[in-house]
RNA sequence: GGCCCCGUCGUCUAGCGGUUAGGACACGGCCCUUUCAAGGCCGCGGCACGGGUUCGAUUCCCGUCGGGGUCACCA
């Protein structure tokens, strides 16, 4: 049996696309599962200035998500390079090859002229077939057209009678007919060679055994699957996925379109989400990174990236009517092609959203905090001498951390005592407005002076205590002390609040309101 | 427009001839409660439509409609 054998190409783009995230997991899933190799292949046949600047967002991308690669960028291996710019000479004898057989030819039409032919076959309503009338046949043709001052493509000369099809692992048998495909270019006038071209002679060289890509790829198959043919090499087993689509929509998920997705209510929420955490640490949020279709924002935010993987291998994928919580372990061993599915599956930042908590909350302490400290150091509030309560901090907060950049949101706890910020609307309605706030919080100040135990339940107790004495709802003060210490009406639970802070800073806290 | 793919609650999905069509997220309500979360309970909500095939179709076939992909000297 051959060796299984997967492989992810994704361009120099400077970016990693989620869809790219969920096609580069399952090829990997696929891989290791089977106990076959992972392959990287950087596609870069338009040659870039900076091709390595432009696959580290990418390949440091694979890596925080887990997906490590046996041959590839970096790591090298048996059939390097695998840089498609750097194998350019195999290209060069597969086309020589092509050529050789007969299955492509030397063409001298200018775009123009192909474009005429295009335009007379559509208003006439049938398929545009190339009429081949500059196809050098001889090298006395290529010579007249050449003296005619025209350049040179090669063309695949596809077969146009007949039918393919497609044994695919995900959508079973796709029938093509020959006669619908084009003269597809494999090289360009200036020597450079067409995607198609070197995929599949990378593909040969690299033994990949399953073909595993998005659907948009789908109709590019016949014509690959022609040069494979004619080549003599092996083909390929063929799994096409379906496309990740836009939040609410089946179109297909684009960098590009992010004003669009702004517009959906859960995408920009979690954009505001994600930009409040980077204003907090000085990230810029304007640049392309920034931006929840690129897997960058995520580990800038800090989510889990455990958390990114258990949501993503859902999105066309599932194992049976209820197992939803998955970890990488997991997925290698239960993934299976027969579970993916056909239609295109739309991005759900709520449902993102909710893995990250569940994932969070399987995390013990220590990871927590260490999660959490690098973003407190961004945003220079860490270490300082309020270091020690960062544990008792996470430990009360619970899941209202869902990712690490929430801790931020705490930052209130590592603040000076004196220089905490009030919100005003809070602040009035709790604090200003009743009558009687400022005179409570002074007497509940005073019972906390004198209190020796100052953990929760201690705390609680004296509360109670307070509030019968007084004959008065635990609302009637409560509310008033939330915002005296926090400055704000929403957060932990009061007691906690106390304890966390500790004695000395919570009267240090009062203080300012009561005096 | 040609070719190709797809079509189960709002979303992700289970289903592979006979099910009260199951789960998750979201949403609504109730409980808990010092706020916000969380948690517990309950609820809302779906087989695109029309023909066949069959004793019986969500499931198989055809058509319609709808959505999408692709038609480059991009990858």
């Amino acid at each position: 049996m051959k060796s299984i054998r997967t492989r992810f190409a994704p361009s120099p783009t400077g970016y990693l696309h989620i869809g790219g995230v969920r096609t580069a997991l399952f090829c990997w899933l696929f891989a290791r599962k089977h106990g076959g190799q992972f392959i990287l292949r950087i596609d870069d046949t338009d040659q870039q200035r900076n091709v390595q600047e432009a696959i580290a967002p990418i390949l440091h991308g694979l890596r925080w998500l887990g997906i490590d690669w046996d041959e590839g960028p970096d790591v090298g291996g048996v059939h390097a390079p695998y840089y498609q710019s750097q194998r350019f000479d195999k290209y060069q004898a597969a086309v020589d090859e092509l050529l050789r057989r007969g299955f492509a030819y030397r063409d001298f039409a200018r775009a123009d002229e192909i474009q005429a032919e295009r335009d007379t076959a559509i208003n006439e309503k049938r398929t545009f077939t190339y009429s081949r009338r500059w196809m050098a046949e001889t090298d006395a043709d290529a010579k007249r057209f050449e003296s005619e001052g025209r350049q040179c493509v090669i063309r695949l000369k596809m077969p146009r009678t007949g039918e393919l099809v497609i044994d695919d692992l995900i959508r079973g048998k796709v029938t093509f007919d020959w006669a619908a495909e084009q003269d597809h270019i494999i090289q360009r006038a200036d020597g450079s060679f067409i995607y198609h071209l070197a995929n599949i002679v990378d593909d040969e060289d690299y033994k990949i055994s399953h073909v595993i890509r998005a659907e948009e790829h789908l109709s590019n198959t016949p014509r690959q699957i022609f040069m494979i043919q004619s080549l003599g090499y092996d083909l390929p087993e063929y799994a096409h996925l379906p496309f990740v689509a836009e939040p609410g929509s089946k179109t297909k998920l684009s960098k590009r379109k992010l004003d669009k997705y702004l517009k959906n209510k859960d995408f920009a929420k979690m954009v505001e989400h994600g930009k409040s955490i980077a204003q907090k640490i000085g990230i810029e949020t304007t640049d392309d990174g920034f931006n929840p279709v690129i897997i960058e924002f995520y580990e800038k935010v800090g989510y889990l990236p455990e958390a990114i993987v258990n949501y993503i291998a859902l999105v066309g994928w599932a194992l049976d009517d209820k197992t939803e919580f998955f970890l990488m372990q997991d997925l290698i061993e239960k993934f299976s092609l027969d579970g993916v599915t056909k239609g295109a599956a739309s991005f759900d930042p709520q449902k993102l959203m909710a893995f990250e908590e569940k994932h969070f909350l399987t995390k013990t302490a220590e990871e927590k905090i260490k999660y959490c400290v690098p973003f407190l150091e961004a945003a220079k509030i860490f270490p300082n001498e309020n270091s020690e309560i960062l544990g008792s901090l996470i430990e009360a907060a619970g899941d209202r951390i869902k990712v690490a950049g929430d801790i931020l949101g705490f930052a209130d706890f590592f603040a000076t005592d004196n220089a905490v910020e009030f919100d005003e609307v809070a602040y009035k309605k709790r604090i200003t407005d009743p009558k009687d706030a400022v005179n409570l919080l002074s007497q509940f100040r005073e019972l906390l002076d004198k209190e020796e135990k100052f953990d929760r339940h201690s705390l609680e107790t004296l509360m109670q205590n307070f509030v019968n004495e007084k004959s008065i709802k635990i609302n009637d003060i409560i509310h008033a002390l939330r915002v005296a210490i926090t400055g704000k009406s929403i957060g932990l639970g009061m007691f906690e609040t106390l304890e966390i802070l500790g004695k000395k800073r919570v009267l240090q806290r009062l203080t300012r309101i009561c005096d």
